[in-house]
DNA sequence: TTCTTGTCACCTAGGTGTTAATAT
DNA sequence: ATATTAACACCTAGGTGACAAGAA
C-alpha cells in the first residue's frame, strides 16, 4: 500500500484548482509528489515510476478579464471549456533514478520524485515529461515488481500495481492563471520565499488558524495524514 | 580495467604532497576521485567502494616555522616524521551510492564518489571515513561482483578486485601545512574562486605554459589522460 | 486578447579557504 | 609552539515567480 506524503496541502491546492507551470527547459512539480510504501518484500528488486494521463479531453481556456472583476476574479472555478483536447503528447514515464532498487530500500524513508520536470517542448530530449498547457492531468504512480524468472514478461500483468491520488491532479500552464495559486505556492515553497511580503517567521510556525483562510488546512496539520491511494 | 580521471592534476597535487582536510563535520575531497571503469559484464551486478589504508605508521609535524623562512618555505619535502601513528582509525569502507548496479550502467559514464567525505570524528555517525589528521593515506578502490549464486560467500576472492592509484595518496589535515597546495586548490576548485585573485577569465583557458609554473602539468593537457591502475 | 518565452532578482542548499579563538 | 575548531564571506548550482516582450 501507498501513502501521499503531504496530503494536506496537495488537498488545499486541489481545493483552488491546482496547477503547474510547464517550460521549454523542465519545471519541477510543486508540492513535490512523496509517497510511503508499505508491504514490499524486502529482499526484492522493485521499479518505482511515474506517468501523467488527461483527466478530460478538453482543453481550457481563461476567463474574460473583463468578466471576473471584484473579489472572485481568478477563482478556481473561473476555468472555461476552450473546445477539444490538442493531440495527446508522447506518453512519457519517469523512472524513480534509485530504480531499481531492493524492497527494503524504498520502504525505509519517503520515495521523493523530486527529480521529475514538467516541460510543453513536443521535442524535449532531457527525457522530461511532456504535457500539453491549459490540459488537465492526473498524475499516476506505478510499482513494477522486477521478476527473476526467465519468462517474466509473461507475469508483466501480476507483477504491476497502480496508485492514484485524485487530489494530485492539476492543470498544466506556462504562467498562473488564479492568483490564489500563485500566492499559496509563494507561502508553502521555500524557493518562492523572496516573494512573501510577511514576516518570514509568521509562517508556519506562529500562523493563527483562520488568519489566511487560503491556507489553513495545510498550517493545521504539522504533521500531514497520508491519504489512501485509489488502486 | 580502470582508468583514474583527472590525473594530470592529481600528478600535480601529488608533486607537491597532497594534503586533503578532515572536519568534524566531514569534508569532500579535491580532487575528486573519479574513475573510468572498463570490461565489466554489462548485465551483472556490482557494488563499488572506496577505503583509504595508512601508507606508513607514521605521525607528521609541520616544520618549525623558523627553519623555513625564505623561497622553500611551505615546500612539500617539508614535513617532518614525528613518531609513531596514532592509533589506527575504525576502517570505514564508502560504497558508491549507486550500488548496486549493473556493469553497463557503471560503465556509460564516468563514475564519481563525490559524496565520500573525510572526518577526523571518532565518533562520527554519518557514515564518513574517519581519518588521524597528520598521517598519510592511500585511497583505495574495489569493485565487488555481487555472484547470483547461493553459496556466494564461498568465491568472496575471485568477486572482488582492487586498484590503488599511488597519485592519489594524500596526508589528512585539519590545515593546509603546504602554502602551494592551497594556491593550486583555489586555481582549481571551483568552489574556491573566490579566493582567486588573477582574473578569473584568465585561468585554465587562456593559461599561458610556463607563465604559473605551479599547475603547469593540469594547464597542458585540457583532455587528461587517465592512468593505469596498479592491481 | 490570450498565451508563451526569456531574463531577472531573490531564494535554498551546500562546498571553499580565511580568520580568530581555543585546545593541547 | 603547534593543532584544532567554529563562524564567516564568497563561491557553485539550481529552484522560484515577476515582468516585459514576443507570438498566435
Amino acid at each position: 500500500s501507498v501513502q501521499l506524503e503531504m496530503k494536506a496541502l496537495w488537498d488545499e491546492f486541489n481545493q483552488l484548482g491546482t496547477e503547474m507551470i510547464v517550460t521549454k527547459a523542465g519545471r519541477r512539480m510543486f508540492p513535490t509528489f512523496q509517497v510511503k510504501i508499505f508491504g514490499m518484500d524486502p529482499m526484492a528488486d522493485y521499479m518505482l515510476l511515474m506517468d501523467f494521463v488527461p483527466v478530460d479531453d478538453k482543453r481550457y481556456r481563461q476567463v474574460p478579464r473583463r468578466a471576473v472583476l471584484g473579489q472572485y476574479a481568478f477563482h478556481s472555478s473561473s476555468w472555461l471549456v476552450a473546445g477539444k483536447a490538442d493531440p495527446a503528447t508522447p506518453g512519457r514515464v519517469h523512472y524513480h533514478p534509485d530504480s531499481p532498487a531492493k524492497g527494503a530500500q524504498w520502504m525505509k524513508q519517503i520515495v521523493s520524485f523530486d527529480k521529475l520536470k514538467l516541460t510543453n517542448n513536443l521535442l524535449d530530449d532531457n527525457g522530461h515529461i511532456i504535457l500539453n498547457s491549459m490540459h488537465r492531468y492526473q498524475p499516476r504512480f506505478h510499482v513494477v515488481y522486477v521478476d527473476p524468472r526467465k519468462d517474466s514478461e509473461k507475469y508483466a500483468e501480476e507483477n504491476f500495481k497502480t496508485f492514484v491520488f485524485e487530489e494530485t491532479r492539476f492543470t498544466a500552464v506556462t504562467a498562473y492563471q488564479n492568483h490564489r495559486i500563485t500566492q499559496l505556492k509563494i507561502a508553502s515553497n521555500p524557493f518562492a520565499k523572496g516573494f512573501r511580503d510577511c514576516d518570514p517567521e509568521d509562517w508556519p510556525r506562529n500562523h493563527r488558524p483562520g488568519a489566511l483562510p487560503l491556507m489553513s488546512a495545510f498550517a493545521r496539520s504539522r504533521n500531514p495524514v497520508s491519504s489512501p491511494a485509489h488502486q
